[in-house]
DNA sequence: AGCACGCCGACT
DNA sequence: GTCGGCGTGCTC
């Protein structure tokens, strides 16, 4: 009998040991019991020091005869759990799709739908039974959910589901599957810019190089990146194509297939879990050459990969938020590194951190300073709101804009990053403002359902006729949200075809599309949504773009949000003007002095790059220093914080590396969740990696260790 | 995270 | 009485 050291998909930061009649290698998958469950668990490795004062229990079954996980895979999992001081088990599980994380191959998901008899019931039936009656509901309005639909609506409805089939109301059955089928399209002609940095990467095939393609939108940057798949392709080799998560358009993906043939696979969130398991594993066994995916798909198993392109390196859905933290962009590098393979991260805003590198000699700088031969640069001016009257937040310039816009026939697009109608419902009498009883946050109103919504924490409710407080009879609704917006245009421009597009008004992807071709048709002559706009579409009859807040981030608590600003404007800029007719972005500020504006009306990245360095070196944040964060979170108020005050006295002398204060999170209270962080910086990467490990070994030591959901963020995209 | 156990408050 | 909500503890 042999110990084998299992990783298991728990959050737990411990591994579990389990004896077996032979030694097992390292990725293959396992049937283990743990506590009253049986798990599939991920063999890491034969441990020399097998855990003691235990009795280990039997593997009960061994699922593959050769691991699941290639070696490659298996050291960039290693690496990636010791950086980012995340168990191996989980991280194991983040590699493996979602199709082959529980059974044999790639078995078709569970999924449950209401019977007969749980059709007819009335919603009066589970007047007890929260639970059972809010997951009766979800499965009646979505015909079918899959299991993991149903565990994404969160934790502790394995019982009401079980409850509910008991009662026979509802019962297993088969979830559909999706198929994108394929288009067509012509191979692009290379401009000299184009060419060149081709065969800059082309030079690097076969060996480590890290290449920053730096253009802007338009510029083409897509062209590129197909002439270097088509000649990996040809070579014989593989290669891995990241994109942000709305980045990943039909668009892209026909292009793509049109000009390398059916061998592109695709990896996004919308992926039904078969069709996962089947682009991975023929990535893995080489059929699949090109896989292109969202954050998870940089840990595609590729026996040949030989490039791997990161498409808007610096967008922030590279950055894991939750659970293992992982940055996509970073795994990519070192990935590259480790291989031996070129990597092109592109981007017309690079993040400071690839930037430095460039300017540093570690990634080599391809510019393509070019827009193509259809397309200039709009030009970028500012509105000043304290001295322009403004409607409903609409200020005269930009509705003059619009008319001229609309009486040439042509499109225009509003951006505002805050949905419902007004962000605060204030009474004027005593000042009062709606609340979220869970959050510290104001609630918001929502005109079209009239409720007051929380965007913290999801909670509902009525909109008071009077103040709850002094019982003022008329409450105001103060500041704009898109709905207002949307309001104020068609009583300024009462003949203009008004499209709103937010998660509000536009859930699916279907209806997103759906309005998406209305905008193509010219079926919409002015367009308001949020950010989710100014990613991937293309609007080629869209001549003017506002933008009703830039504030937002001029001013921002976090480091990074100039850099976030700076690349939204352009993104949105990039959307403006084509086909001869000139682009105009007005962007609406009451801080038009701010030193931000200066770079970006002349949408000069680098002047931007010079001004945003200087500044993070005298403050210290990245690219001039490493970051760690802890977080905290409990339901008594105070216990995140002495959980992290404890902590912080636990530190071993920090030389190198300099610990912060324990702060409330900006968000100090959220869903009924005290939140507090703790940061540690350092300006050398290995030292704040060596102090990491010694000091979190430790974390367990703290009494109210238990009582408190914590976790650290290695190299945080934001301290929100 | 799950999943048990165990204790409290509302309805047959 | 008993069902279901919810806090606490454990998993090699």
């Amino acid at each position: 009998m042999v110990a084998i050291r299992v990783g298991l998909p728990v959050p737990l930061r411990r591994s579990f040991d389990y004896e077996h009649e032979r030694p097992l290698a390292p990725g293959v998958r396992v049937r283990v019991p743990f506590g009253r469950r049986v798990l599939t668990g991920i063999v890491i490795e034969v441990p020399a020091d097998p855990v003691a004062d235990v009795a280990l229990r039997p593997i009960l079954e061994v699922i593959d005869a050769e691991p699941l996980l290639t070696g490659e895979q298996l050291q960039l999992l290693r690496f990636a759990a010791d950086y980012y001081h995340h168990p191996l088990g989980e991280v194991l599980f983040a590699a493996l799709p979602a199709g082959l994380k529980h059974g044999q191959g790639a078995a078709p998901p569970k999924a449950y739908r209401l019977t007969a008899d749980g059709q007819a019931q009335p919603a009066t039936r589970f007047a007890r039974a929260k639970r059972q009656a809010a997951l009766w509901q979800a499965i009646k309005v979505a015909g079918v959910m899959t299991e993991g639909e149903l565990k994404a609506r969160g934790p502790g409805l394995a019982p009401a589901l079980r409850a509910l089939q008991a009662q026979g109301l509802v019962e297993e059955c088969e979830a559909g599957n999706e198929f994108v089928p394929a288009a067509t399209a012509p191979a692009a002609v290379l401009r000299p810019d184009q060419r060149a940095a081709c065969a800059a990467v082309a030079a690097a095939f076969g060996r480590y190089a890290a290449f920053l393609l730096f253009g802007v939108t338009g510029s083409g940057k897509t062209e590129v990146y197909l002439e270097l798949l088509a000649e990996v392709l040809a070579a014989g080799g593989q290669a891995l194509v990241l994109v942000p998560e709305i980045g990943l358009t039909p668009q892209l993906v026909a292009r793509l297939s049109a000009r390398l043939g059916p061998v592109v696979g695709m990896l996004h969130s919308g992926c039904a879990a078969g069709e996962r398991a089947r682009i991975w594993s023929a990535a893995a066994a080489g059929r699949m050459a090109v896989v292109v995916g969202t954050r998870s798909a940089v840990f595609t198993p590729m026996r040949h990969l030989a490039l791997i392109i990161v498409d808007e390196e610096h967008d922030p859905s590279f950055k894991q938020q939750e659970g293992f933290r992982y940055h996509a962009r970073d795994l990519a590098v070192w990935r590259a590194k480790h291989l031996g393979v070129p990597v092109v991260l592109g981007s017309a805003t690079p993040s400071l951190e690839s930037y430095r590198h460039a300017r540093q000699g570690h990634y080599h700088l391809l510019a393509l300073p070019n827009r193509g031969p259809q397309r200039t640069m709009p030009a970028v001016r500012l509105v000043d709101l304290g001295r322009e009257s403004s409607r409903g937040g609409l200020s005269a310039p930009l509705i003059e804009a619009l008319r001229t816009r609309l009486a040439r026939g042509e499109q225009a697009l509003l951006f505002l990053n805050r949905r419902g109608y007004a962000p605060v419902l204030l009474c004027p009498e005593c000042r009062w403002h709606a609340p979220c009883d869970r959050c510290d946050a104001r609630l918001t109103v929502h005109l079209g359902r009239q409720r007051l919504r929380c965007h913290h924490c999801g909670r509902e409710q009525a909109v008071p006729a009077a103040c709850p407080r002094c019982g003022h009879p008329k409450l105001l609704r103060v500041g704009e949200g898109t709905e207002r917006i949307e309001e104020a245009l068609r009583r300024v421009l009462p003949d203009a075809r008004i499209a709103r597009v937010d998660r509000d008004t536009t859930a699916s992807r279907r209806a997103f599309e759906a309005l998406l071709r209305k905008v193509h048709g010219h079926e919409v002559d002015v367009l308001i949504g949020t950010q989710m706009l100014a990613k991937g579409h293309d609007f080629p009859h869209v001549t003017l773009v506002g933008v009703i807040h830039a504030d937002q981030g001029l001013h921002g608590s976090d480091f990074r949000a100039d850099e976030q600003l700076f690349s939204q404007i352009v993104q949105v800029a990039g959307r403006a003007g084509r086909d001869e007719k000139p682009g105009l972005v007005l962007i609406q500020t009451h801080h038009p002095t701010h030193p931000l504006w200066a770079p970006l009306t002349r949408l000069d990245y680098e002047a931007f790059a010079e001004m945003a360095l200087r500044d993070r070196r005298a403050t210290l944040f990245p690219p001039y220093a490493h970051c760690a964060l802890m977080r905290a979170e409990a339901r008594a108020p105070n216990l995140a914080t002495r959980f992290l005050e404890t902590a912080r006295q636990l530190a071993a002398d920090p030389s190198d590396v300099t610990l912060g204060c324990v702060l409330p999170a900006v968000l100090a209270r959220r869903a009924g969740y005290y939140r507090a962080q703790l940061l540690v910086t350092s300006q050398r990467r290995g030292a704040l990696q060596a102090w990491l490990k010694v000091w979190l070994a430790r974390v367990p030591e703290i009494p109210d260790a238990p009582r408190v959901r914590w976790s650290v963020d290695v190299d945080p995209y934001s301290l929100f």
